[in-house]
DNA sequence: TTTACTGCAAAGCATTTGCAGGGCG
DNA sequence: CGCCCTGCAAATGCTTTGCAGTAAA
């Protein structure tokens, strides 16, 4: 990597850093346009690539194709409404009997959960960034 | 819901219990057309938000953006691979430490994982199908 | 100079929507 | 007859890609 990509990425990860909430690509691309220097969006989109694959952001996908991408250390998940596509924060890290607690204490009427652990499979830690 | 919508949306969830795996709706699409009668694809789609309204089939969104359907009385949570795609089923219902367990297990590297609740908030119960 | 990265604009692709026609009560 | 649903095609919106120019080694 060098040090021109290096800033990019790290523009993006102090960004999603500061703001410490969910953002997608084509908000931090208004965000970076605003605070300092433009950034393209294309660059967004390939800093952002690169940066999922390294594992220093985190990355999930809306129901409506979007992506929104935050810090990496945060384990935050969400009661996401299917109607109107609200996201609640969840504080507690849950397990399955929780979803009866959730359903109580936010009134929130749960269908199912996902539950997703994403990385690098075995083929692809060796041919990382093919 | 009229009988003419009832038959569309039964197609495609019996559709989805007998391949017992996840399909897209342009899947879906190409799938109930050789099987049958064709189904208009703007047809698959709409069925495909009532049947996720209505709490029938469970919805995954890839990272491309696609959507991907399945029963919902499917328990099955995935480890995908940020590179290739791959999705991996897991068998067990996880908890926050299981991540090490399957990390050797799967020789898999776990960045994150990501759990989500999907059903109607509060308000939405109310407002259903807005 | 050689390689990697950027910006811009065009293309790609899943999904949504407008509208005219058809099914069903 | 009236309403909901369907199919088709156009539009939408996020994301990706081709390409020419630019920065860095």
């Amino acid at each position: 990597m060098t040090a021109q990509r290096n800033r990019s990425q790290q523009r993006i990860v102090k960004l999603l850093y500061d703001v410490n909430r969910p953002l997608s690509a084509q908000e931090i691309y208004v965000e970076l346009r605003q605070r300092e220097t433009p950034l393209g969006l294309a660059t967004v989109y390939r800093a952002l690539e690169s940066l999922k694959l390294e594992g220093a952001v985190q990355v999930r996908t809306l129901s409506t194709g979007e992506s929104i991408y935050e810090s990496i250390d945060r384990d935050q998940h969400y009661l996401t409404c299917l109607n109107c596509g609200a996201s609640l924060p969840v504080k507690d890290c849950p397990v399955h009997q929780l979803q009866e607690k959730l359903e109580t204490s936010y009134n929130f009427q749960v269908f199912y959960h996902n539950l997703e652990f994403f990385g690098l499979c075995e083929n692809c830690q060796a041919t990382h960034h093919i």
